[in-house]
DNA sequence: GTCAATTCACATGAAAGAGACCACGGTCTAGTG
DNA sequence: CTAGACCGTGGTCTCTTTCATGTGAATTGACGA
């Protein structure tokens, strides 16, 4: 046993990879030059640029669907910027924050303590009241005499979980602030996110606004050539597999993001099939095993809760084959509970567990109007047929516990 | 037949509770000199 | 005298429950043609 192993290993690392270095072709990774975003990321340097005389750039919002190389062009051109000021020591600090990590800046508390946390301040994951962080995070600002750029990253996911205390608080720093400046960027995948806000907030967040509009076919295209250039060896793509490859991202709403990753999880397949070539067959499997691991992994992370009621929906389907609606599964719902032994939740909460599901993608629930019989939400399931019998398993096997 | 009122079966919102986790300050205890 | 153990208080955070209000069209029933 353990001789194979060894030999698996060996054969491993000897075997022949299409990848050279599969750096370039992570969400993280910031290219040298940013294709397709040049306007955007002359704006962003504008805007920015006052920041190295030392005076306050204006805040900025950027908007644009997911994938659209917000973050890409923020980092870079904050990145750029931070260089220069170290080079001609400009006391400039830029801070990125990512507002959706969970645990990590998703609540008012979260986010004032993850930014004092930036500045060199420790403070505990919880037990403090949120003004004693306040406090902490503005002296911690106050401490040097700088500049600070602050970046947002899906503020929106912020706002609507906790309201726009938090960012109200930030904009107002600049007021009493004396020693230090403090400019905000907020990105969000939102287009409607301004909107909502109060009207003091939205006036002093989007001083400046940009937005970044879906790449084309075309320019996905030329992003995924750029990277497949570094990340892969020679010859090592088919003809027409980016061609492919960026018609099927921006077929939804030009996401380079998900372009990337199916030209890396399409490079992972040939691997492990011991083809020296992408072709075009493996992006079709990279696309369906995407959806797939996505499927399983959030039906197998899901709390037992969470498990009953995507099974009560699921075995709803398949005994009904139409359509069915919240009280139906509610019912069953009901008695797998007791079956079970869990406790029983309220519809309330049901209602809600089953329009998460709807957000995740596992089903579609439209709400409906049935007149005189009431008002509902229509639930079909969104998983593909031949991973149902999969799917049905896996939460019996993890429910049965 | 037409039209407004009615009615159903939930959706959707707001608020508040329960319980886990945690920091802080004060008090108690045991060990030390 | 002091370090560490052990409380009580007060804070955040997540998941839920409770209470309240909203809602779109099939159905109903009054009305007039």
């Amino acid at each position: 046993m353990e001789k194979g192993l060894g030999v698996f290993f060996e054969a491993f690392l000897n075997k022949e990879s299409v990848f050279f270095d599969k750096k370039a072709l992570q969400s993280s990774y910031i290219p040298e030059t940013i294709l397709h975003r040049e306007d955007q990321v002359k704006q962003i340097a504008n805007i920015l640029a006052p920041a190295l005389r030392g005076d306050k750039p204006s805040n900025l919002f950027v908007y644009g669907k997911t994938g659209a190389g917000k973050t890409l062009a923020i980092r870079y051109t904050t990145q750029k910027l931070t260089e220069i000021a170290e080079r001609e020591s400009i006391p400039l600090k830029t801070i990125y924050v990512n507002c959706k990590l969970k645990r990590s800046a998703d609540t008012e508390y979260r986010l004032i303590a993850q930014l004092a946390r930036e500045l060199g301040k420790s403070i505990p994951p919880t037990g403090l009241p949120t003004e004693e962080v306040y406090k902490s995070f503005f002296k911690a600002l106050n401490r040097q005499n700088q500049n600070y750029i602050l970046i947002l990253d899906e503020i929106d996911q912020l706002v609507d979980k906790t309201g726009d205390n938090a960012l109200y608080n930030l904009t107002r720093i600049n007021e009493e602030q004396t020693e230090s400046q403090i400019s905000i960027i907020g990105i969000s995948n939102n287009l409607m996110f301004v909107d909502g806000l109060d009207p003091r907030v939205r006036s002093s967040l989007s001083e400046e606004e940009i937005l970044f509009p879906p790449y084309n076919a075309l320019q996905l295209q030329a992003i995924l050539k750029q990277r497949a250039e570094t990340s892969f060896k020679k010859d090592a793509i088919e003809q027409g597999v980016i061609e492919k490859c960026a018609a099927y991202a921006a077929r939804d709403h030009g996401d380079a993001r998900r372009a990337l990753e199916l030209l890396r999880v399409a490079g992972e397949i040939a691997d492990r099939k011991n083809s020296d070539k992408i072709t075009i067959e493996h992006i079709d499997l990279a696309e369906q095993k995407i959806d797939r691991d996505r499927i399983i992994d959030i039906t197998s992370t899901q709390p037992k809760q969470y498990q009953l009621v995507l099974y009560s929906i699921i075995s709803s389907q398949t005994q009904k084959n139409t359509n069915i609606f919240t009280g139906e599964v509610y019912e069953l719902y009901k008695s797998l509970c007791s079956k079970t032994n869990i406790n029983i939740l309220t519809q309330r909460r049901v209602s809600d567990i089953i329009s998460e599901f709807d957000m995740l993608g596992m089903v579609n629930a439209k709400v409906i109007s049935k007149g005189r019989y009431g008002r509902t939400r229509n639930i079909s399931i969104e998983i593909p047929e031949n991973l149902l019998p999969r799917i049905k398993s896996m939460l019996e096997d993890s429910i049965r516990v």
